[in-house]
DNA sequence: ATATATTTGTGAATACTTTCACAAAACATT
DNA sequence: AATGTTTTGTGAAAGTATTCACAAATATAT
């Protein structure tokens, strides 16, 4: 997606393999999961294959999102250029803190959770979670009650459930939790 | 780590996989890897769990942490209390805009990036890559220049080459980019 | 034209992960 | 003590994913 066209217009397998970190198998098994659109001897045109990953990962519409929960993160967010790129638009922000309602952030008037209601009358199909972990099971279930799609959560600490929304976790503990391993030399305390 | 002891002073496989979402054969293969610390007909013990699991991931030493790139996330990434619970510590900022530089961010002073260089003399072994994409190659190399064991990085646009730094890229693009399959009920464009 | 280079797509082989299923351990109940 | 219940730890089975290896397609060089 970045530096795809500096010269050539294809590329092959063993190139996008190196670009990416994997290898080259792997590109052309994942790549023919989805019908074959390479050319031997040649490669994959890389304007075709824009479109196709575009097209297997459904990023043609643009969706509207709302954020719940402004503090630290929700800055970050807003201004987090991924989302105009994959056709996310947050069009709306939510809080609890009486203080914070009506206050805008970046073009975004803060607005009482209880509107979170009004978001299927709205057109609003994805929510940001961003609040503190104590509140986000409360902010899940009205998001799912709310009849959102999608969620992308920056709070992992709810139970889903069975519900037919699918969530997104983002889960920087967990990343965090894996690299002390790799740091210590040596084992500190015994037991 | 949650809402571990809230009575009881055992939990069972089956329990523990309800409550993290897996499957109770799953929990029992991945902690007989380590040795069999549970009970039959027990469970494990939350306690002993807890002591066994920091020391099979090093939890148990506190690293000093740096922090590049004082931006959006800067200050959610200084608040979020996941890191001094894993035994982190954010004890610096740098960034290379003269503006920035001496201010202070949650009680630390930002310097400039040309003092990164010090980094091993001042013991701080993980560094944390909060630059814009652009700026990503030329932090990475600075820290591994300098000394660093882990990177912890928000911004996945660099080339790691064969070093021997552990880094883990927290990448939201491509957390992202998988919602809209589950959003869009039809396809849109063909081809 | 013919030979040589690339490079795809894929079936087969290999490696890895998850789930099953059950003997052995610990406890509770009669 | 004997019987029943719970639950671990683990070998075997089933399921996934990755890598190998090569025929077929295209291009380039001689």
């Amino acid at each position: 997606m970045s530096l795809s066209q500096q010269g050539q217009e294809n590329i092959s397998s063993k190139r996008l393999a190196a670009f990416l970190g994997t290898n080259h198998c792997q590109i052309r098994k994942d790549l023919s999961y989805f019908g074959g659109f390479g050319t031997p001897g040649i490669g994959y045109n890389i304007e075709k294959l824009k479109r196709q990953i575009r097209k297997i990962l459904k990023l043609s519409i643009a969706h509207k999102a709302a954020l719940v929960g402004v503090g630290n993160l929700s800055l970050a967010v807003l201004r987090y250029p991924g989302f105009g790129m994959f056709g996310f638009h947050i069009v709306a922000a939510f809080d609890n803190d009486p203080k914070k309602i009506g206050r805008r952030v970046e073009n975004i008037t803060i607005e009482d959770v209880s509107y979170l209601k009004a978001l299927q009358q709205r057109k609003i199909k994805i929510g940001i979670i961003t609040v503190p972990c104590e509140a986000a099971q409360e902010t899940f279930d009205k998001l799912v009650a709310a009849g959102i799609k999608g969620i992308l959560s920056f709070s992992p600490c709810f139970k889903e459930g069975r519900k037919k929304v699918k969530v997104i976790n983002i889960d920087i503990a967990m990343d965090l939790i894996r690299l002390p391993h790799y740091i210590a030399t040596r084992p500190i305390t015994r037991l």
